[in-house]
RNA sequence: GCCCCCAUCGUCUAGUGGCCCAGGACGUGGCCCUCUCAAGGCCAAAACAGGGAUUCGAAUUCCCUUGGGGGCACCA
């Protein structure tokens, strides 16, 4: 009998503020991936107790990435679930309750200090060159007084009584015991003064009561996990086993990624965002292949992975806690990759979508013709239009100049249009090892090269000087609009 | 400034004291294949940040230095 494996619930946290970026998508992927191999659940959890940052749309993107990605989720804002609601802004309630108990243990402490006087604080502990921190005003003002003064409508938030002597320390699965003085930690403040709880005490509050067993979230997270354990610990609850992923950093390994970087990166076909990655061409599979890998591995010789496979191989002890460089390369070699991987059927389909947003009325039936041709010789999905869209094209135009071959002249070139014509027009229809034997006799009695020849009838058939193989694309195009094209071209050289 | 984290080829990484004068992948260069472009195959260059300590033996353990990153909000 094989150990029983305890089921992980695990959960992902993004707030609603912006775009899904590649952190977000690799946390929810690995979420989804131990939540599937333990048999455990997966949890989509929107953190929107920050109004002033709300973006709308930002939720439905989030959504929407995931379910394109297909990691799915178990329970969420929008198809529910045992311990819902999943939306913070709906669980107001539910963190005061839990800072009140947290007063009345003596655990937190309520603070009228407003914000002006908070900001004149720091800076003068800035002038002074001291860390800024919380001055404990009203850290020993007596319960009763506090609330008569809350009575009174005196505005107040709710700070969490952090203990000033000793250490604490918390064990990071990546990285093992983390200790920290508490001197060095804040009063910092679990509910704002508008009644709503900041993410420090709404995570943890949450965490418990959705049952979670494995916080994994960004290392960003790491100088406050003192801070969580110590919420976690002070309601007396168990911790869960925390889980901190290595950073992101942008290509050149220099720091985190901006907006303004995120921006000159999609001039370059690239981006952070899981949106633009699919306008781009890109693959889920790709995507998820690649951002896989960044932080875990899995041996020596395997990086091929579907997300079956990686709910298969997947496991968290393999974790690597150094920040990782988002290296764009590697994603388009994970994506050509994939996409040679598919089916012809499934090519086609992935593929439609980008002739169509190109202006193209595309069939299934020939999308699936052109697909084993291109398979290779495409690394996004887009780069198919540029590749295969004279297939669709009633007529296509090119410089006559592309036309005259490497070492040949305009009569030479007039010449190989003009016999080429002439044998393939003989032929019954231009089935792929017909034309190409016929041709390749020509090529032989010509005393020019194949590549000569090739060169010239590939622009005349395609427009283009790079194509897929030319005897193929023929064959599927056809032999009344082949030898019309090529007439076509001998017109133009004349 | 303070706190925390990290440290193997350009990049992502394998490596948990001897199997490593360090393996794989991407990228780069070369060759082969070839109707273009790819794909594919083969080959090559390319790294344990530095210094101590422990040990018969250290990429692997400990300490220091250096470098890099993250965080210091009534944001998440």
């Amino acid at each position: 009998m094989a150990s029983k494996q305890v089921p992980y619930r695990v959960r992902f946290a993004p707030s609603p503020t912006g775009h899904m970026h590649l952190g977000s998508a690799r946390t929810a992927l690995y979420d989804y991936l131990i939540a599937k191999k333990t048999g455990g659940q997966f949890i989509l959890r929107i953190e929107d107790t920050d109004f002033k940052r709300y973006t709308p749309g930002a939720e439905e993107e989030l959504i929407n990435g995931l379910r394109w990605l297909g990691i799915d989720y178990d329970e969420g804002p929008d198809i529910g679930g045992p311990y819902g609601p999943y939306r913070q802004s709906e669980r107001k309630d539910i963190y005061l309750e839990h800072a009140e108990r947290l007063i009345n243990e003596g655990k937190a402490y309520y603070c009228f200090c407003t914000p002006e006087r908070l900001t004149r604080m720091r800076e003068e502990q800035q002038k002074r060159k001291e860390p800024p921190h919380y001055d404990g005003t009203c850290r020993n003002i007596p319960l009763e007084e506090a609330r008569e003064r809350i009575k009174v409508g005196e505005k107040f938030v709710f700070r969490f009584k952090t203990p000033k002597e000793g250490t604490t320390t918390v064990t990071d699965l990546l990285r093992g015991e983390i200790t920290v003085e508490n001197k060095n930690l804040d009063d910092y403040i679990l509910v704002k003064s508008d009644g709503w709880a900041l993410y420090h005490l709404a995570a943890m509050v949450d965490d418990n009561l959705m049952k979670i067993t494995h916080v994994i979230r960004g290392s960003e997270w790491l100088p406050s996990l003192p801070l969580h354990a110590m919420i976690v610990r002070a309601f007396g609850w168990v911790e869960p086993v925390w889980v901190h992923l290595s950073i992101f950093l942008k290509p050149s390994g220099k720091g985190k990624m901006s907006k303004r970087e995120s921006a000159d990166l999609l001039k370059d076909g690239h981006s952070i965002f899981v949106k633009d990655l699919q306008n781009l061409g890109y693959t889920p599979e790709g995507v998820v292949n690649w951002v896989s890998l960044m932080g875990w591995s899995y041996d020596d010789h395997t990086e091929f992975f579907t997300l079956d496979d990686l709910v298969d191989k997947f496991s968290l002890e393999h974790l690597n806690p150094s920040p990782a460089a988002i290296n764009f390369s590697k994603l388009d070699h994970f994506n050509g990759l994939h996409i040679r991987n598919f089916t012809n059927e499934e090519l086609a389909l992935r593929i439609a979508p980008y002739f169509l947003k190109a202006g193209y009325e595309v069939d299934q039936g020939s999308l699936i013709k052109i697909a084993p041709i291109i398979k290779e010789r495409i690394t996004t999905l887009d780069e198919a239009v540029g590749m295969a869209g004279f297939f669709f094209k009633e007529e296509i135009a090119y410089n006559s100049q592309d036309l005259i071959g490497k070492g040949l002249d305009v009569e030479q070139t007039r010449k190989i249009l003009g016999d080429s014509f002439e044998i393939l027009s003989g032929l019954e229809n231009l089935n792929l090892a017909l034309a190409e034997t016929q041709l390749r006799e020509y090529v032989e009695k010509s005393g020019l090269s194949a590549g000569q020849i090739f060169g010239v009838l590939r622009v005349a058939v395609t427009g283009q000087k790079v194509s897929p193989p030319l005897f193929e694309s023929m064959e599927i195009i056809g032999k009344e609009k082949v030898i019309e094209r090529i007439k076509n071209a001998l017109e133009m050289l004349s």
